[in-house]
DNA sequence: TGTAGTTTATGACCAACGGTCATTTCATTG
DNA sequence: CAATGAAATGACCGTTGGTCATAAACTACA
């Protein structure tokens, strides 16, 4: 009698699909633009039947974002794995947040309507806290990285290993935020290169956590 | 005969007025909770009056927004009219953003707004360069210090004044927009004091655009 | 297989809201 | 005091997120 269990299979697989329709939609038209309608007829489903496995549309909007988080820890683990040394680990999961940046831009806008603040309050309490857990354990990958390097003597003690993710990721987010919807006023009006910005801010960035030894390490990385 | 001139200033302050009362509501409810019944209400108008003076409810909040940039500079013009020295005026510009975070908070939160992707295409031509002209002459505030800096042997030479900041201004508004929105969660959840994170990670990104010489002297200015 | 009972799906409907425009009100002018 | 033009109004419209009574589909058991 696996009928629960058929059951629950269905469900899960159903709530997939759903997430499939909406991440095209999304992708296509933005949070503001898609709109619920759009999302059903691509799933093949009534409208009621999307609040029967979603509570919002935020909620929806949070679970594709949510697959964007996955993917990104995804690469970040794929580079821990590879045994670097501590600095160039550091590097190379900077390189890797930028090359996430360029090659899944679509999940990269989702993350900035989770730093809205109106937008929280039409999220349901699970949505969000599933989200924060994702971050965290996306972030607690650097963080580990970050006391090893503490404890090698590379890194900088002014700040925690949190803070510094903190600083590192917020500030290399907000710049390719900016690049992503203002990269061609800046270079036509004012020609910045923000792909040249975001590039140079970020070895500063890493540079400024670093002490000497490792700052040295680093700059031989570059060569 | 002074009625075209009586007309031409009765109007602009019925702009203004419209957008003493946008203000007030959008402090308290935020663009998207805000309504233009809401506003019209409170500007004793009929809703279809505020449309005769800004084009779409983003304008209106952009108009408003204005004024915390018109603030903003206001204050960074007093910095500089201080004639410190240029290291000195860096951090003091960095400290007034801070304040003026911590005073006019309100305002603040409203900048985020202009970074959304999808808020732009709601918003008229005209708002659009009028804020960026604003913007414009805010951050060339910045750029002619960094000059000075430059020249004085003090700021590095990897990155355009321009460029340096937009990592500045970038990097420490995202870092403040999550202080508004996530502090509290930050605070008791990681135990993190984003506030201590801010002023730490500004002094390391202002040591990191200085040379040596730079340095010193504000290291000399912390004690 | 038939039927009672339960789960899942539907889409007409609602309320809210940004924006419009025909009509009215007000001010200016000769 | 009309005549003319500008400014203000608010009923109205289309869109959209979300709801819910009803229907369809599926399950379980006799």
């Amino acid at each position: 009698m696996g009928t629960v269990e058929r059951k629950e299979r269905e469900k899960e697989s159903r709530k997939e699909s759903i997430i499939d329709a909406a991440q095209k939609v999304f992708f296509e038209k933005g949070l503001l633009t898609a709109t619920m309608d759009d999302i059903a007829e691509h799933a093949e489903l009534a409208k009621g039947t999307l609040y029967l496995y979603y509570r919002s549309k935020e909620d929806l909007y949070l679970a594709v974002m949510m697959r964007g988080l996955v993917l990104l820890r995804g690469m970040f683990e794929e580079v821990i794995a590879q045994h670097y040394s501590t600095v160039r680990t550091l590097a190379e999961l900077t390189n890797t947040f930028v090359r996430f940046f360029e090659h899944h831009r679509n999940y990269f806008r989702m993350f900035h309507f989770f730093n809205t603040p109106q937008f929280h309050k039409q999220v349901s309490e699970e949505m969000m806290t599933a989200c924060d857990r994702c971050n965290e354990s996306l972030w607690s990958l650097a963080t580990g990285v970050l006391e090893r390097g503490r404890a090698e003597g590379r890194i900088r003690t002014e700040l925690r290993p949190i803070e510094i993710v903190i600083v590192l990721w917020t500030s290399a987010s907000s710049l390719m935020m900016r690049i992503d919807s203002q990269g061609e006023l800046f270079r036509q009006k004012l020609t910045v290169d923000l792909e040249h910005t975001l590039r140079v801010s970020n070895i500063l960035l890493l540079e400024s956590v670093m002490t000497d030894a490792g700052k040295k390490e680093l700059s031989e990385l570059q060569s």
